[in-house]
DNA sequence: GTCTATAGCTTGATAGAC
DNA sequence: GTCTATCAAGCTATAGAC
């Protein structure tokens, strides 16, 4: 039956987000990923040529989500931009306390495709970080603030330093602490 | 012949630090440590229960020198606490300058092993973090400042966002953008 | 305490039918 | 475009000699 290839490959992806996430790309078979998403190997390797390249297009699906969500968590945030920055990081705090997170799906990437420093992963979740600290130093720089291209990348900082953080502990209290500092980060000197 | 028990497991540990580190934990395998150490598995396998035993190990022997390395990097730098951390951060980037470096061994170790939450080698990896934190926060203490545990926090959240945006990014700039952050976290307020 | 040898399973990827 | 079937290689871990 020739169902609608672009479902199909939307379908695996989804498996493959699930288990590449849940597991760590290294852990997650193509065997597994073919049996969560109903299908056989075959058809895994009929719509990606290897699992290097689903594990980029895995990546890559994540991209707009993730810069969406956080951009959610801005808008939705009332008062100033410090006020909202803050709103971002206690949201983040929220998220991190569901047991099915577990840390950025782009540095966990990044660490684990370290030994492969030319893999077509690593590029997207570069560009995906990038692209981010722009959005961030757009907002900071419609606000008037000075040097918005380093407060947004000290930002950044600050939000991976979280991620990381929360991860190894397991506390979401790092992301509030990183909030606070990401807060004053945004608010012009006197 | 009776070698040193204790050599042998030492010799074994820094082969598994060279593969662990440079192709990530999941992608070394025992077989590549045994032949790297010059042993056969089977002295692997005497020596260390399973390969999560050697993780942990592993992972165990990394928390002094840490530590160590970093204290030094504080201690070798001129001036006030400011400046010794700002160096700190300036020492850091041109480690990973090297391309041999990839990252936080305790982060990278969190996120491979997301997927398996009760893992030894998490253990260790959190203990290391929460007794770095500690020794900043004692440093910063001994200068007398106000609220040294969350500055301590705080500048440890950039180390971590340094190393990871590093790593991403393979841009040093990122860990002297963090310093700069840092080393106002470490100056009292007016 | 280190060796040779191998069990038992899983892996990424492919062949060829329909 | 999806299937059944399978390959060759790699994996963790173990058996038993010395």
């Amino acid at each position: 039956m020739a169902r609608d290839a672009n479902a199909t490959r939307e379908q695996i992806i989804q498996a493959a987000d699930c288990l590449f996430y849940g597991e760590g790309i290294r852990s997650a078979s193509m065997d597994a990923i073919a049996a969560r998403a109903g299908l056989t190997k075959r058809t895994l390797y009929y719509h990606f040529r290897s699992k290097d390249d689903l594990i980029a297009a895995y990546l890559a699906a994540r991209d707009e989500p993730t810069l969406s969500r956080y951009a959610g968590w801005l808008d939705e945030t009332k008062g100033d931009l410090p006020e909202q920055i803050l709103g971002v990081f206690e949201r983040l705090a929220r998220l991190t306390k569901s047991a099915r997170w577990k840390g950025c799906v782009f540095l966990r990437a990044a660490g684990e495709l370290a030994g492969t420093p030319g893999h077509p992963a690593l590029k997207i979740g570069s560009a995906h970080k990038k692209k981010f600290e722009a959005w961030l130093a757009g907002r900071i720089a419609a606000k008037g603030l000075s040097e918005a291209a380093l407060r947004a990348r000290q930002v950044m900082l600050l939000i991976d330093g979280a991620a990381a953080q929360v991860l190894i502990h397991r506390d979401p209290a790092y992301a509030l602490a990183a909030g606070e500092v990401a807060a004053a980060l945004v608010t012009e000197k006197v």
